[in-house]
DNA sequence: GTCTATAAACCGATAGAC
DNA sequence: GTCTATCGGTTTATAGAC
């Protein structure tokens, strides 16, 4: 069956005015979006094919070219926004609250953007470079917030495990990290990241 | 240039009787071996090509489906005996010296096997299982050894630190973690372990 | 025991029709 | 704006020569 004919032509349309298409050219565009999304976070850059984009979007793979040019730029976009947060910073008591508050909302809702990336990150050179600089960003913020000698090694440990139970609850989903409130996940990790907070 | 006649056929060599070319059949599977196990840790499986082992080992690619049946055959046997440490048991008070001995040992000497399975467990679906199989049992070993109703949920945090410190030192090498000695390491570790341990 | 030749499938990307 | 057709490249895997 080569035309499944999904969607987008839809046959007794208004004549397509400049407006009306620009209209539709977006709507096609953030679903393509939407579709490279779900799988490069669900299989990675490497087994996602434009072809497969194309067919979850309900259009052709030459469409996808036409408007994203190449799939390591459709990937780029894909990842673009998955920017980490703001970094914690003030007193140091504050500061494990914050980057549990951090952790939780990662826990509770999926950041889709920065799963695309950590999908990767492993696999591919480029999705490793972009996740380096930004932990590199989010550490010396976080090594500024401790008063120790060796405060960029903790504060690797603590992106370490942050980056250690993110993977697992949304990415390998094999154990009881994904079955739990975040809650009761950042309650067992309070006191594991105050030891890695205390410098003083 | 389509020959670069590397090692195996040793023009000068001794009239090949039945004990010589087993022997030669077990140096070339083991060079094979070893050329496969630094490609899929380094690249992981999607990128490791049957062709790019083989002249990293200097045979052919034929050769290689000859002795290994496929390319998944083939990543089985390298990430075969990649097994997990006996798990530690014992009073929880020597369960967190032994989880961090594993750990520094972990992080001085690569462990190679470990290595190819974690570089492709977020791509590949069997090094995933497989990842699967032996987390599940080092965790259902490790939360015996402590007194807590949610013994699972912190056995599992503890091996999601674990993996997040693996990862960014022998994987990604982005960061302190990859420039410091374990025993520094470890050092800052202990208390952290220390408070996920303490379940009574 | 090792290599050559080739089959069969799939990929990303391009050019152009409608 | 969307799709068809296709090129050129790469892959795993097989069959057979030496």
């Amino acid at each position: 069956m080569p035309k499944p004919t999904a969607g987008p032509p839809a046959p007794g349309d208004v004549p397509p005015r400049g407006d009306a298409r620009a209209g539709q050219r977006r709507r096609t565009q953030a679903r393509i979006l939407a579709a490279a999304t779900e799988l490069f976070v669900a299989t990675g850059y490497e087994r996602t094919t434009i072809r497969a984009v194309a067919q979850a979007a309900g259009v052709d793979a030459g469409l996808v070219m036409h408007y994203f040019g190449s799939k390591q730029a459709l990937f780029e976009q894909v990842t673009r926004g998955g920017q980490l947060p703001p970094a914690p910073s003030g007193p140091p008591d504050q500061v494990a609250d914050q980057v549990l508050a951090q952790l939780a909302e990662a826990l509770a809702n999926e950041p889709v953007q920065s799963l695309a990336l950590l999908r990767s990150m492993l696999t591919n050179p480029e999705a490793a470079h972009t996740m380096g600089e930004g932990t590199l960003r989010y550490r010396n913020q976080l090594a500024q917030a401790i008063d120790a000698p060796d405060a960029d090694l903790r504060a690797a440990l603590i992106i370490a495990l942050i980056i250690g139970v993110i993977v697992d609850r949304h990415l390998l989903k094999s154990g009881p990290l994904n079955t739990t409130t975040p809650a009761d996940i950042i309650a067992l990790l309070r006191p594991a990241l105050r030891t890695l907070l205390a410098g003083a």
